[in-house]
DNA sequence: TCCAACTCCTGAAACGCATCAAGGGGGCTC
DNA sequence: GAGCCCCCTTGATGCGTTTCAGGAGTTGGA
């Protein structure tokens, strides 16, 4: 297509009557160009258009400027969202990232990993799927690349890798006792993957909270989405007809069984109540209002970007710690006698 | 930290007792190299745990197998899930993808495109933000990038950048034609940023057939939000009474309007009646499910990404249509007289 | 006047890989 | 047994940049 060949520092060099090195020098912003000099090498590259060949600065030496995001379901809202904090933030440091999404399918991940250490990423964030992640993580470390772990644990291999997430347990205390205090009693807990790590740590709270209070668990795990939440609620009716709450594993599910509900002729928020997870922009806006144990998602992203930042820095692994605390919003969907709305 | 450095082709070959160009052979994966050579070096690379390095190759000739996809708003459900469709389209071919959110900021998006030329990638996918985009596409075409401008048309210096996109104007005309049908007359356009080429094609639709049949149109323009769309029932209810129908900007808007209308004691699907754009998942799952001019973003996605790779490989604009079709899905919140759900 | 110190710039040597023309060895034909 | 071809492998060269050890010119102090 028309174009010739890219200008390479040389003709930057030849059209500024300077030698390459001084090119160089000034792409890299350097103190030891005088002004003068410097502009005359901007307006050169100006002239040409020239643009940076990454590839070659990055085989001499300097980093790629890259780092991979590797999310394991990118149309989950919540995700995407950390998807688009971190990249944002990354931006801003003069990072750009490399996202994949891997669809929870572990041998996806494996290579998609390959493929960003190929590509000589500066650092590694990543929300894992479940399954056999070994291969991938043993890259990882083998290659001494600083990496994140968020959001979920998997411990399998790599369970070396640093670990960054939400306070999810303290999240699963808050929401029970929000409902004891009002003398909701008979609650259940609704969603998540058993086997998984993360289920096990948002029903924590519950379940030692429940038990604590002698209360009985009914827990119905199941996929975390909107459609399991919409199914469910039949079984839960059908099944357990004196339970009058849920708290959900997240809020696909929480809002899933909004539909379920209202289909079966009974209103969240006035005669079963609901507590979700994570608080996406949508629960705030659903009606009623649903009550949510807050992830505060766009901060977690900037924090995990930054950490990561930092660990590429600096060669050690930081001092944050490793949960960010979680806050319950009590809203229209778990107030017994919500006497306003909004 | 720890590793003393990463391991060449030139230490597999040593350790495979073949040349460096053997193995950079069977990394190419060339019918040149006898199977037993080639199995001896795929050991040798497992033994020193060897990544390929892509900046060298990239340097000397082959591509990064990068693409870049920007996107003017990541946190936008319908862009996520196009974003993610493309991803993993040109995963399965062998690229990675660089994903930038620009956040509807023209400044960010010229310099993430500077960044894209930069790492050299093959090609670009741009959702572009409104404004003066002018300095990155211009860039674009002077490097003779390959580059695909989706789902909204900036006409502004960079107007020859192919496009692509729905075929919005029909879904206009298809909603509106299904209230008629039912003798549902009193339709308003709700939402959709009035300056925008995408407002004005999905209105279009909307505004000639309307004339069409003598009618008179009603337009409440305003941000793509679910809170505009809630909010905006509050006006539509007081200054426009007699409306009994709705087709929004996108589903975004229209469950922002269930809202309100829930809010209002009015119930979408029996006494106001809507019709959506794109048909995200949420769509479907709502209550009433949300009627809406489905954009199957997905295979959109799938689509752009094709297409892309075919400018990549052969030289040319190729051959595919610029609009892809548009259907309408009735379902609750549209029919009249519902005698079913599903 | 000479040397030291400083400022700004330069030439050459990598970086790890792909490419290409050329080379070696074995089998086949005449 | 010479000539040929085919299959596989190799060494050399260069991609565009950074880096590093200076080099040229200028200033200031002794």
């Amino acid at each position: 297509m028309g174009v010739d060949k890219r200008p390479t520092i040389n003709d930057v060099a030849a059209r500024a009557a300077v030698s390459k090195s001084t090119v160089s020098l000034v792409l890299r912003d350097s103190p030891l160009v005088k002004e003068e000099t410097r502009a005359a090498v901007h307006a050169a590259m100006r002239a040409l258009g020239y643009v940076r060949n990454r590839a070659a600065a990055t085989l001499r030496g300097s980093g790629t400027g890259l780092v991979g995001l590797v999310i394991n379901d990118l149309r989950n809202p919540f995700f995407t969202e950390f998807a688009a904090s971190v990249q944002m933030t990354l931006a801003e440091r003069g990072f750009a990232t490399v996202i994949a999404n891997c669809d929870e399918n572990p041998e996806v991940q494996n290579r998609t990993i390959q493929t960003m250490l190929e590509h000589d990423v500066a650092g590694l964030v990543i929300s894992p799927c479940y399954g056999d992640v070994t291969i991938g993580f043993e890259a990882i470390l083998r290659a001494g690349l600083p990496a994140l772990q968020v959001l979920r644990r998997v411990t399998s291999g790599g369970g070396s890798l640093p670990f960054f997430s939400h306070d999810y347990a303290a999240g699963g205390h808050m929401a029970v006792r929000h409902f004891l205090d009002q003398g909701i009693e008979k609650i259940a807990f609704v969603g998540g993957i058993q086997e998984r790590d993360i289920t096990a740590e948002r029903m924590s709270g519950y379940l030692s909270e429940m038990q604590a209070h002698g209360l009985q668990p009914v827990v119905l795990p199941g996929p975390s989405t909107r459609s399991f939440g919409r199914m469910v609620v039949g079984r839960l009716l059908q099944d357990y007809p004196d339970i009058e709450a849920a708290i959900c594993f997240n809020d696909l599910v929480a809002l899933g069984m909004y539909a379920g509900l209202n289909e079966a002729g009974r209103a969240p928020g006035k005669d079963y109540f609901i507590i979700g997870f994570d608080d996406i922009e949508e629960a705030r806006l659903a009606h009623p209002p649903l009550s949510t144990v807050r992830c505060d998602v766009t901060h977690f992203g900037v924090l995990s970007a930054k950490r990561l930042l930092s660990m590429i820095e600096k060669d050690e692994p930081d001092d944050c710690p490793d949960t960010l605390p979680v806050t319950l919003m009590a809203r229209g969907s778990s107030r017994k006698c919500s006497t306003s709305s909004g």
